[in-house]
DNA sequence: CTTTTATGTCAGCCTTGTTGACATTCCAAG
DNA sequence: CTTGGAATGTCAACAAGGCTGACATAAAAG
């Protein structure tokens, strides 16, 4: 015990390298769980993560272009191209072209679009819902700062937009 | 505000559907800075997070067996088959008939594995001791309680196996 | 001896990422 | 008005890493 003050003081147990590797395998196997739901539901319907992602920042942003979610999705424009084109041709999504510029497209999501959106963010915030409230507010605040800190600072810049966009 | 405490009371205000969206993309940008280290240092291996997977897992119990491997990761022993087989033909693993049961194969890390492990884990950790030295000791009870409670019950078996391996 | 288990391997498919090349549309500067 | 460049779409090809199914082998278990 008196080593383990000496190594740096009992304040700063949590910077150990046992005590990060603990919280790189809690990050790891927690985001399987947080993909999980969504992913049935997406196979159903013949989906993947990919569209998962597409649909959530449509909804969340609707009018969106598709420079900026390529921006916040950080793939390539073919990758993004070819879900967004399964979701137009399957009426999940509607590519409106730009009013104030022709040549963007302001993305939308459809009545069936919105449906999916529901069902899949529902179970994923029901599992979200239930870790929270078995970790309590105090747990909630200390999980939302540090996944903050562990942001890139572009993505910590689109993150703080989305939230303060609907505040 | 008086409405908003008619909702649930000021001590349910973290699970909103908003906090929990939040809480959500939240998630899903912090990832995304998780695997964005080790992500660069494979690449210029020419290995994906599938091996580093396998790595880290090898690394952390020495001489398991592929089944465990199997279990703790989820996927197919196709899919895992490959990623070792990459790995024990370029001398980063080794996988040594079992003594007690001659059909189990034990891996080891060989010492290049290891110190490609180290240079894995090392950034790895960084991000993560720069996160929880910013966001302090309570905020890190706070981050893991959340993410053990997000696992599913399997996947927290197995977290805990690995964490109480090691106390 | 037969069955089950652990593992490996081959073939083929899918999603989702990549790069490169090229067409179209259209704003904006000259 | 013309032209350059930006935003977008599209086609082709490729790779990683998931998947399923089928089959082989060795060894443990019954």
């Amino acid at each position: 015990m008196a080593d383990r003050i000496g190594a740096g003081g009992p304040s700063l147990l949590f910077l150990t390298d046992e005590q990060l590797r603990q919280g790189i395998e809690a990050m790891y196997f927690a985001y399987r769980g947080f993909t999980a739901d969504p992913d049935r539901i997406l196979e159903e319907h013949g989906y993947g993560r990919a569209h998962h992602r597409a649909i959530h920042f449509i909804h969340r942003s609707p009018g969106t272009t598709v420079n900026n979610l390529l921006s916040i999705l950080g793939v390539t424009k073919q990758s993004l191209n070819r879900v967004l084109r399964t979701l137009i041709d399957e009426g999940l999504v509607e590519a409106r072209v730009g009013t104030r510029d022709k040549r963007e497209r302001n993305l939308f999501l459809t009545e069936a679009g919105e449906k999916l959106e529901r069902a899949l963010s529902e179970v994923q915030r029901e599992r979200m819902r239930a870790a929270y409230r078995e970790a309590g507010p105090e747990a909630v605040r200390g999980f939302r700062m540090v996944l903050e800190a562990m942001m890139d600072p572009q993505m910590r810049r689109h993150f703080n937009r989305l939230k303060d966009g609907e505040e």
